[in-house]
DNA sequence: CCACTAGGTGAACGTTGATAACAAAGCATA
DNA sequence: TATGCTTTGTTATCAACGTTCACCTAGTGG
């Protein structure tokens, strides 16, 4: 690793860079069609005209590649959240919430096996790295949501729950939290955040992974319904606007 | 299928039943110990001292055990469940309505690769069956909270959001299930119901997928927290009590 | 021009799910 | 009791998989 040359892109290195991006768009669209599994390194070799050892110059192993997808759709799932936030103006926090939250339901429900990858049971064989930066993906994620919603509290308080109505243990685990992060939240309203993802995080997940058919064929109006609440929660009702009708037609797949 | 005999359960009719707990035995051990994936009809055969082919004779396909897995699984979440919510009185609603919660996310923790079997993105190659066992098992285990949750709406009805603050079609999708599911359910009231399920389901599937982790170590605390914010909702904050702490103590993987 | 290395190939190992052809039990009936 | 069908299992085989090794080739740098 000689970084001595300033111009780094020489013929090779553009060329395996290239190659590098071959591999993840087949593995991607075996990902999207076959499903999770379907990623096969035989048959991506197979589809490039190459053969199969030779991926191994370039990804370790199956896991190595799998990892990189899951890095690459954080990424994407990120800028799809951040895009859609700064859409408004910055003193609108409750719009930005409310924008960031529909932008991950829809990058979620169009992306149903990229989403299981990332926020669902980790893959059969797939051991997830501990710390790497499918880790630091995950940390600039939550910083979305985290930031919007200190942001939020720090404009304009809402309504907390009593302390004593929290778990104590939880409350310790948010001073902790808290401290270790720096994230200048009071636990209940630590709390208050944490519950909030957690419908955002349950409505999504259960409408991708096919788990709330049986009371309600589409998602859309349920998630609708939930941020509408957070946001009478939160006290941001009045920056609630239904979204555009057109934008939450979203066909589902199988 | 000619049942004509009053005594079904021949020597060989016994000898096969035999076998095929063996098998599913062997796959549930396997699904534990090498996680999803790792169910391998050959490895199955090989410890059963049989070969491979064979197993053809009771599953048609690696599919077709999995889904009786899958089954299985629902069935002792179910029976955890009942077993749960039975130990308690059948007038104290609120309490039975706790316990099973409890249940659920207990057995849900102890049991993460099957959580993400039944409640998670499909296996890799899995087709879920639409109309199945599978799906009457589900249907069941959704009757354990309905049931709790319809006779608690019927005991002492809880405040509901106001109509106008729930989208028209989540509206017009309540009053179709609870017209061919035979709920009797005001739409708002089942809004709650599914908002219920929403927060139970999303704490426990973040918990157990592990993501979570970021801001809290161990889950039970938010669960319990969770548990408590629903019960002042649903006004049955009095029949709220904190659960055996020694209950909540649950060595969680790595 | 020459040496070195990155990139790619072929063969091979051990694994998987699945099918077809065939043998041996078990069982019931003539 | 003897015959014949059904159930259960085996062997052989196929296609595919991830991964490793030895080898070759083409491009790059000195």
């Amino acid at each position: 690793m000689k970084s001595r040359s300033v111009q780094p892109t020489s013929r090779r290195d553009r060329h395996r860079e290239e190659t590098y991006q071959e591999i993840k768009e087949i593995a991607r669209r075996q990902l999207a069609e076959q499903g999770p599994g379907g990623i096969a390194l035989r048959a991506i070799a197979r589809e490039m005209g190459m053969t199969a050892p030779g991926l191994y110059r370039y990804y370790a192993s199956l896991d190595d590649l799998i990892t990189a997808l899951i890095v690459d759709y954080y990424g994407e799932l990120l800028g799809a959240l951040e895009a859609a936030r700064d859409a408004l103006p910055v003193d609108n926090v409750g719009g930005r919430l409310h924008a960031a939250s529909r932008a991950f339901r829809s990058w979620s429900v169009q992306h149903p096996v990229e989403f299981g990858l990332i926020f669902g049971a980790p893959l059969p064989r797939y051991a997830r790295p501990p710390q790497g930066p499918r880790e630091e993906a995950g940390a600039r994620f939550g910083q979305v949501f985290r930031g919007l919603f200190t942001q939020l509290w720090a404009r304009s308080p809402f309504p907390l729950p009593e302390e004593g109505s929290i778990d104590p243990r939880l409350v310790t685990q948010l001073e902790r939290y808290a401290r270790t992060s720096g994230v200048p939240l009071p636990p209940s309203a630590g709390y208050v955040f944490l519950a909030c993802w957690v419908r955002i995080y349950g409505a999504v997940a259960m409408e991708v992974f096919g788990q709330v058919r049986w009371a309600v064929p589409e998602g859309g109006p349920l998630f609708e319904t939930e941020l509408r609440q957070l946001s009478t929660m939160l006290g941001i009702s009045d920056e609630y606007e239904s979204p555009d009708t057109t934008a939450s037609e979203v066909g589902s797949g199988p």
